[in-house]
DNA sequence: TCATTGTTTGAAAACGATTACAATATATAT
DNA sequence: ATATATATTGTAATCGTTTTCAAACAATGA
C-alpha cells in the first residue's frame, strides 16, 4: 500500500540504511548510489512518514497556537503572521480555540502534550486560574503575560505606553473632558491601559475625575452602554478612549445615534486596530498592535529555544504600539495649523 | 525522562502488554489488575505518546484545514466551525494558509501526506490547474467544488439561488435599474451568482442590460471603482447587487461620497455576510452563506467518510443561502404596507 | 605484496505503542 | 481427581524510520 524506505531498498539492491542516509542527505553514501535510490524513490512515489521519523527522532516539527477564538477580529492576524512564519521555518500549526474557557485550554493543552508538539504558543484565556501551566512539559511562550508566572518567555505590547499615546493624542487634540471606557476590570491590559490614561492625564495637569473612568466588557454593546449611561446622566464627556476597538466601536455607534459630530464636537480613539476599523464606513482612530508581528515573533522566538541546546533563558519581548490617527478625532497637526 | 509503557509495567509488575490493554479499557484484564496500572499511570504522570500509537494504528487523528487566508473575513467563522466540530469528534485541525497560491497549496498537502493527517478539508485556491489532486492519497473533501473533478465530496452552497434571491429582493423593493458588479469573471462562484442575477430578471421580464453586468476582482476597491465608472458614464443604476461583500462595501461606500441617499434612493446588497456587515454603522443587506455550518459539516462529512469501512460515495452537500436584510435596501415589507 | 587508511555499506537496535498468539491460572462439570 | 472451558497474562512481532557499530571494499604508501 505506502511505500516504505524497504520496498526502495529492495528494489535499488542496498540495505534500507543506505536508503535511509541518501534520502537525507547523509555524507558517505557514493554518489553513484545515491542518484539510483532517488531516482527509484521517485519513481515508487515515496512519500517520508514524517510519524515513524517523528518517533525515533523525538520532534515532529509541529507547533500549536491555542488562542480563544480565531473569530474575534484580534486573532486572525496574529495567527496569519504566526504561520507565515512557522511554514518558512518548516513547521505545521494546530490551530485550537480555547473558546475562552479554561477547562477547554487544559485539555487542548494535554492533546498536544499527547500529540508531541515540539512547541506551544498561547494567549492564555485568563489571566489568572492558570495553574495547570506551572508542571508543563513543553517550551511554550505567551501571548500577553500572566503576572506571577515566571518561567515562560512572552510576546507583549507595552499597554501602558499605548494608553497613554491614546489619550495624549486625545489632549494635543485640544478635547478637554475625556472619559476611559474599560473591558473587564481583571486584565491586566485593560488595567495598563488605564494606568497610561492616568500618567497622560497627569502630565498635562488635567485632574483626574473617576465618574469619567467606566468598567464594562470587551464588548460593542458594553461601550454603547457606557457612553450612554454617562450622556443620560449629563456627564456627557467630549472624548473617550475606549479599552479596545470593539468597544470605541459601540461608543461610536452611541455618539452618532445622539447626533454628536465626530470628530467636531467629540473624540473617539480605541485600542487594537482591527481590520473593522480601518473600514471607509468606520475610520477609527486608534492605537495599533503589530499584530501579524506578534504572532511571526512569537513562533521565531520558539523556534529559537527549541534549536537551542541549553536551557535558554526568559525573555519578554515587548512591541510597540502605534498611533493610527483616522477620522473620529480631530488632527493635531490641523489643528496647530491654524 | 519520559514515562512510558514500561516504565508503568515494571512498577506495577505486569508486562507492558498488560498495561496496553488497561490504559485502553481493553476487556480481559481483571478488574483489579486494571485498577493498579490506572493508579500507577497517574502517579507516574503517564502521558500516551500518540506518535508512537499513530505508527501502529495508522491513523494520528489529524486533519487539515486548507484555506486561502484566515485573514480574509471570510473564512474564521469555517474555521471555527471546523475546529468545533473536530474538537467534539477528537481530532485536532492542522491550519494551513495557502494565501491563493497554488504552489505553496501542493506544498501543503505534501507535508500532509507526510505527517499522516486522516483527513482534509480544502477550499482550493484556485478553480482550475488543480491537477495535482488528481491521485492524491488522503481523504478530502472540498469547500467549493472544482468543476471537472469529480471524486471528490463537496459542500457547497446554492450561489445561483443566492443571486437569484438577492436581485429579486431588490426587484421586490421597487427598484429599477440593478447593476451587478461581481469579482473575477473565472470565479465559478461569481459566474453563478451572475447566473441568479440574470434568472431573477428574467422572471420579473426585466431585459438584461450587458451595461450593468461589471466583472472585477473581489476587492473593495474593485467595487468602488465599477460604481465610479457607471455614475462618471451617467449610467447610474438605482441598486447594485455586489459579487461579494467587500465588493458591496467598495459600492456603499462609493454611493455615500456621491451622496446618493441609502436606501431611499439607491440599494445595495452583497454576498457572504462577513461579520463587517452587520456592523451598526454599515448594516449592509446580504446573502448569507451559513459559514460555521460549513466547516462543521465538511468534517463531520469527512469524519463520516473516515470511519465508512467501504469506499464510499461522492457526496455533494449542498447549503442554502439566506436573504439578510439590513439597512441598504428598502424593506419589502414596509413598501407593501403603503 | 601487505599493512594502513578512508569510503561505502549492512545488520541490528531503538523509538513507544498495539495485538496475535501462546501460555498460564482459575473455574466448572463430570 | 480429572478433563474442559474460560479468564487473565506474557512473549514477540510489527509499524517505518534513524543511527551506531562493525564489516566489506577500495585506495594509498612502503
Amino acid at each position: 500500500m505506502q511505500v516504505t524506505i524497504k520496498d526502495i531498498a529492495k528494489k535499488a539492491g542496498v540495505s534500507y540504511a543506505t536508503v535511509s542516509r541518501a534520502l537525507n542527505g547523509r555524507s558517505g553514501v557514493k554518489e553513484e548510489t545515491k542518484e539510483l535510490i532517488l531516482e527509484v524513490a521517485k519513481k515508487m512515489g515515496y512519500q517520508p512518514n514524517a510519524i515513524a521519523r517523528g518517533l525515533v527522532l523525538k520532534h515532529t516539527h509541529t507547533l500549536a497556537l491555542v488562542i480563544p477564538d480565531i473569530t474575534n477580529p484580534f486573532f486572525p492576524e496574529i495567527a496569519r503572521g504566526a504561520e507565515d512564519a512557522a511554514s518558512l521555518l518548516g513547521y505545521s500549526i494546530f490551530l485550537c480555540n480555547t473558546n475562552w474557557d479554561t477547562d477547554k485550554e487544559k485539555l487542548y493543552l494535554k492533546t498536544l502534550q499527547e500529540k508531541r508538539v515540539d512547541g506551544i504558543i498561547l494567549h492564555p484565556a485568563h489571566n489568572d486560574g492558570e495553574t495547570h501551566l506551572y508542571d508543563f512539559q513543553i517550551p511554550m511562550i505567551l501571548l500577553n503575560k500572566i503576572p506571577g508566572i515566571a518561567e515562560y518567555s512572552s510576546i507583549e505590547i507595552d499597554n501602558v505606553r499605548g494608553g497613554f499615546i491614546a489619550t495624549k493624542h486625545l489632549i494635543e487634540a485640544g478635547y478637554k473632558k475625556i472619559a476611559f471606557i474599560g473591558g473587564t476590570e481583571s486584565s491586566p491590559s485593560n488595567a495598563e491601559r488605564k494606568e497610561g490614561y492616568k500618567l497622560a492625564l497627569k502630565k498635562y495637569n488635567i485632574p483626574i475625575d473617576e465618574s469619567l473612568i467606566i468598567n464594562g466588557k470587551f464588548k460593542s454593546e458594553s461601550g454603547y452602554e457606557s457612553l450612554k449611561k454617562l450622556i443620560d446622566s449629563g456627564n456627557t464627556p467630549d472624548a473617550v478612549f475606549g479599552g479596545n476597538d470593539v468597544i470605541a466601536l459601540g461608543v461610536l455607534h452611541c455618539a452618532q445615534e445622539h447626533g454628536l459630530r465626530i470628530p467636531e464636537d467629540f473624540g473617539i480613539i480605541g485600542f487594537d486596530d482591527i481590520p473593522y476599523a480601518s473600514l471607509p464606513q468606520i475610520q477609527l482612530t486608534t492605537i495599533e498592535q503589530p499584530k501579524y508581528q506578534m504572532g511571526k515573533r512569537a513562533i521565531e522566538l520558539l523556534v529559537r529555544v527549541l534549536k537551542a541546546e541549553e536551557d535558554s533563558e526568559v525573555i519578554r519581548m515587548i512591541l510597540e504600539p502605534k498611533l493610527k490617527i483616522r477620522k473620529t478625532t480631530r488632527n493635531v497637526s490641523r489643528k496647530l495649523d491654524k
